[in-house]
DNA sequence: AAGAGGCCCTGATAGC
DNA sequence: TGCTATCAGGGCCTCT
């Protein structure tokens, strides 16, 4: 589910509700996440302050005492409710896959706070869970990572380097967390569309005035996504709450088939499916 | 070693 | 209605 804006929007709120909290009592349902929830994780957990909810990336970095985190993973499908005791009915957040209402099946993870409870849902159970015991573990565990588009290391020279010689399309790069990290299937079709690029174009093949435009229309529409909330997509159910709005604003994604919306251009919008994922692009205006 | 593709899993929708 | 097929915001693993 969750790209950077996503999971973005779901940290803020996580954030403001759970910071200098304990949690008082963990409850696994399901420990079969992508990854198995380790028989010590609730031991692990339990009684520990919360400093700050982090991210990286479309990692969420829970921040305890002494320098200990907990990373939760969203998959495709995860979602976290807030459950205010104080509010009832009110849910802060953001179901991007669900409607609003609090589901039941597929809570895998219960953290109980005191008058607040927050749930983690994932029907297809590609997300997952990590302990990180230290400040060090925790660099390493990024270390492998690609620059997020705001960072100062995603500039010219990285991305010019980084495609030398490369012959993947950019679809792909931009899709690869070791080359940037946060872009998602959704974002990666959008930056590509306000590049005027191909997707299936070659990376060595990129002009520089193309990998700046890349740069910059990946923080534009990361930025605009987090300002609009974040992408609610397959919800179509008409509920008062905190959903995203930016999938009105898709140029390319799910326009298959749609005029271009560039007013310049005529051209239609294709899908073209690889290895499982689908790319959307105007095959006039994009090459 | 880079690159292509398969796979993990459940649910919603489309098509017959 | 009830079946089957296809597709979905991710990332890891294995092949060549």
């Amino acid at each position: 589910m969750p790209e950077l804006p996503e999971v973005e929007i779901v940290r803020q709120s996580l954030h403001k509700k759970i910071k200098k909290k304990s949690i008082k009592k963990v409850i696994i349902r399901n420990r079969n996440l992508r990854f198995k929830i380790p028989g010590d994780f609730e031991s692990f957990i339990k009684n520990k302050k919360i400093i700050e909810v982090s991210r990286f990336s479309k990692y969420l970095i829970i921040h305890f005492q002494n320098e200990e985190y907990f990373l939760i993973h969203l998959g495709m499908s995860g979602t976290i409710h807030i459950l205010d005791k104080k509010k009832p009915l009110k849910f802060t957040n953001t179901s991007f896959y669900h409607s609003p209402f609090l589901p039941e099946k597929h809570n895998h993870a219960e953290f109980i706070f005191d008058n607040l409870k927050v749930i983690y849902n994932d029907p297809r159970r590609f997300g997952f869970f990590e302990i990180i015991k230290n400040h060090q573990d925790l660099n390493k565990r990024f270390k492998s990572m690609g620059p997020e588009p705001f960072s100062d290391k995603f500039k010219l020279n990285y991305v010019i380097n980084y495609f030398k010689n490369k012959n993947k399309d950019i679809k792909s790069f931009l899709l690869d967390q070791r080359f940037v990290s946060g872009i998602g299937n959704i974002y990666a079709s959008e930056i590509l569309f306000a590049s005027k690029i191909n997707p299936f174009k070659k990376a060595k093949r990129l002009t520089k005035n193309e990998c700046l435009n890349i740069i910059s229309n990946s923080k534009k529409i990361l930025e605009q996504a987090i300002n609009k909330g974040g992408s609610s997509i397959r919800d179509f159910t008409n509920v008062s709450g905190n959903k995203g709005t930016f999938q009105k604003e898709f140029r390319v994604y799910q326009q298959e088939g749609a005029v271009c919306k560039r007013l310049t251009c005529k051209g239609i919008i294709k899908k073209k499916i690889t290895s499982n994922r689908s790319t959307f692009f105007c095959v006039s205006c994009q090459k």
